[in-house]
Order: structure tokens, then sequence, then C-alpha cells
DNA sequence: AGCATTGTTTCACA
DNA sequence: TTGTGAAACAATGC
């Protein structure tokens, strides 16, 4: 589920447990947690507050009070945070918070690829998809031998963009994922970026990637909403990509 | 049964 | 050293 739209979500969730004193810390899955040692974050929170949330891309962090370190999470492949909800069945609350009013913020993730640590390091995570300028984007996005569609997964590059929102991007831009990235014009990297945040936003306002148009007729190996043509399927960056051969050049 | 999966990190290689 | 590509990771769903 979780690219930047989710994220931005889950953002807002967290913000829902802020002011409250951690009580207990539920820090023994020890991938969720790596590479601390069960207790460490528990050590590091009980009697605290979360203060504030942040979001950079997919990347979600909190501040603590007092000159208390940050939480870092992420929500991976299948996680989301839940808030004041009743704890999951089968022990998918990877990482749980305990507050003293009696609420509660779990990692709530099927997979494990979720993540809560300590003291994030985002030095090697891209401007915020949603909010990179345009002489950035065309300095990071416009730049290397790499295919356009593994340039915008890139999380160094810019941070956010996921499989989905990127083909729903590409669609909207009318680019071909197989463009190389350092060969588009300014214009073309202009309009990509204005395409992005377009789809970023409605995404975000619709509630999730998956109510994109392109996205919706992906799903179902469709055709294409614009021109009815069949559209092309291949992996690109290690990941299965759609886009219509038509109509994205 | 086998394969794919909305994500990130790590490693090999040019 | 930097950029690129591929595999590993965990667990579920089709």
């Amino acid at each position: 589920m979780p690219e930047l739209p989710e994220a931005e979500r889950a953002r807002q969730q967290i913000e829902r447990a802020l002011d409250r004193e951690i009580v207990a810390v539920d820090d023994t899955d020890t991938y969720v947690c790596r590479p601390h040692a069960p207790g460490e974050i528990a050590a590091a929170l009980v009697g605290r507050r979360l203060t504030a949330a942040h979001r950079r891309g997919k990347f979600l962090w909190a501040e603590t009070d007092d000159g208390g370190p940050d939480l870092g999470l992420h929500l991976g492949m299948a996680g989301r945070i839940s808030v004041d909800e009743e704890p999951a069945q089968n022990r998918w609350d990877r990482f749980v918070l305990d507050f003293a009013d009696g609420g509660r913020l779990a990692l709530r993730d099927k997979r494990r690829l979720g993540r809560a640590v300590i003291e994030p390091d985002f030095s090697h995570v891209g401007p915020d998809a949603a909010e990179v300028s345009r002489d950035m984007f065309r300095a990071r996005v416009g730049r290397g031998s790499i295919a356009l569609k593994a340039k915008l997964l890139d999380q160094s590059a810019i941070a956010g963009v996921g499989n989905l929102l990127a083909d729903e991007t590409l669609w909207r831009a009318r680019l071909s994922p197989r463009r190389v990235a350092g060969e588009l014009s300014a214009d073309e990297l202009d309009h990509l970026r204005r395409q992005l945040r377009a789809a970023t936003r409605d995404a975000i306002r619709e509630g999730g990637v998956h109510t994109g148009r392109f996205v919706q007729a992906r799903g179902r190996g469709g055709t294409c909403p614009r021109d009815g043509a069949e559209l092309e399927r291949a992996a690109i960056g290690e990941r299965t990509t759609y886009w219509c051969p038509i109509c994205q050049l």
C-alpha cells in the first residue's frame, strides 16, 4: 500500500498521538527494530511524549520532548499506522507505543518490511517529491543513463514515488518509462514535475495511489484510459511496469 | 505449488 | 569513487 500519499496519511495519524505520555513500548520484533536490541527503543522513549510528526517521501519521524531522540518509522511494503485501535489479531502489530491515557500507536504490518528506529538517518534521502523545486527536480531527475521510471523510484534522487505512483505520473505526463533520464529536455522535466505534483495531490485527496485513473486501469491488465490501446508490460528498475505504447513517448 | 508483490538495503561490478 | 543493476529480506495473496 504505502507510497507518499499513504505515508502522509500515516503522518496525520501520528499527529493524533502527540503530547501523551508513553508508558510502555513493544520493540521485541528484532527485524522491524533492527539494528536495535529489544528494550533499547523502550528505554529511550518510556516517560517521554511525541511532540511533532514529520515526513519526507515515505520516511516518517516524530520528535520527542525534553531533547529526547527522534523516533523514525517506515511503512515498508504493507504497513500502516493505527492509533487507538484494538490490537491486531495475528501478531501484526510489529511495534507499539502504549500511552498513559490507555491509547496506543501501532505499526501494523502484515509483512515485516516496516521499520522502527531511534535517531533515523535521512542523509541519503532526496527532497520530497511533492515539494521539490523546479531547478532541483531538473538537476536530480534529469541525469544519468538509467531508465526514467527507475530514476523516479530512486529515493535518493527524489523521495516518495513508488511503483504505482511512478506509472500513474508517467502516463499523465505522456512519457515512456524507458526514456533515459539524462536525455529529457528541461521542458519535459518541468512537465513531468507538474504531473507528479498533480498525481500526488490527487492521490492524497482521494485516499491513496489506488484511486489513480491509470492505476485502476493498469491493475486489470487493461487498456489505456486515453486512447484504448493495449498496455505494454515489462520489468523496469526491477519493478513491473505498465505503459501505453501509443501516447507515452 | 509456484510466482508476484504498492519498499529498502546491500553487494557486485564497471 | 560513482552509478547502475540484481539479489536479499518477510510474509501474504492469487
